[in-house]
DNA sequence: AGATCTACCTGGTTGC
DNA sequence: TGCAACCAGGTAGATC
């Protein structure tokens, strides 16, 4: 599942495959493939300037047309990807046929290729405009990135809030960019339980949640992500993050710490492992 | 506002 | 062996 440091690899790994290459060929090979009010045909005639990434999207901006001006409202400034939970990107090279679950193909100006492959078809592309960014609701309130947010205003994000710390993380809104993968390592690392309520959790133990969260994302990226079922790089490449897994997909096993049985439940809709004996409610009990 | 549920999907795993 | 039921989970949308 495509959370931010894969998402971040996929970026990375895609920039030497893509930039400075311009758009000959789009084509949409799934009804639901796209959204939003602009057509994939539009990007026909650009020329990729980079990769990047907000929260789990990643970004293909364009070199803009009349690069003296500002872009108007309307013209087309890149497009996004969300790979949601199967979603792929990968180069090809000239030639190479779409599979069974290509959804949408790109061919460039020296007839590589970029393909974007969803078994799930959970995922999406949009074609981005200054208009077409804000109509987007899912863009205008992405919360801040994990990654250059300073502590104490990680604490503030938390500070007072009712909900479960674990549906807090996962909370696009909140802070972008974690999922199920993530929120689970980084609550295990912290020594946090995921149900905790954000009120009951002391600054310190947020400031402690903070380095744990920067942490496992910064490792996660160094090993280029992390390999559970589909995810790969763009250059086909499996991540290596799996194999350091605290207690996500460990439910059962014995907790790496204490060698307590390591417990599996239903928290904000979805698995939660986390250590009975390590992981502690919030300590600030009203 | 927040909590909880369902829909969207399909391949892999589990259970009978 | 065969097949049905279940599970994975990010986000939107509905309901309470």
């Amino acid at each position: 599942m495509p959370e931010l440091p894969e998402v971040e690899t996929v970026a990375r790994t895609l920039l030497p495959l893509v930039q400075h290459r311009r758009i000959v060929l789009a084509e949409a090979l799934h009804p639901k493939v796209m959204e939003g009010p602009l057509p994939l045909e539009a990007v026909v005639g650009r020329t990729i300037s980079t990769t990047a990434r907000r929260g789990k999207l990643l970004l293909v901006p364009f070199i803009p047309a009349l690069p003296e001006h500002a872009p108007g409202l309307h013209e087309v400034t890149g497009i996004a990807f969300h790979l949601k939970m199967t979603g792929r990107l990968f180069g090809y090279a000239a030639g190479v046929v779409p599979g069974v679950h290509t959804r949408l193909r790109m061919v460039f100006d020296d007839n590589s290729q970029l393909f974007f492959d969803d078994m799930r078809t959970f995922g999406y592309a949009r074609v981005l405009s200054q208009q077409s960014l804000e109509q987007w609701n899912f863009w205008q309130t992405l919360g801040p990135e994990p990654l250059t947010l300073a502590a104490k205003e990680f604490v503030q994000l938390f500070a007072g809030k009712q909900r479960a710390i674990k549906a807090l993380l996962l909370d696009q809104q909140i802070i972008a960019g974690v999922g199920n993968i993530y929120a689970d390592e980084s609550l295990f690392r912290a020594g946090i339980h995921p149900a905790s309520s954000g009120k009951d959790l002391s600054p310190q133990k947020l400031e402690r949640l903070h380095g744990a969260l920067v942490g496992v994302l910064q490792e996660s990226i160094a090993a280029c992500g992390s390999s559970i079922n589909t995810y790969r790089t763009a250059r086909g490449d499996a991540g290596a993050f799996q194999n350091t897994f605290a207690v996500y997909g460990r439910g059962g096993q014995n907790c790496s710490l204490c060698t307590t049985r390591l417990e599996k439940t239903q928290l904000a809709g979805r698995g939660t492992v986390f250590c009975p004996k390590c992981q502690k409610l919030g300590d600030k009990h009203a």
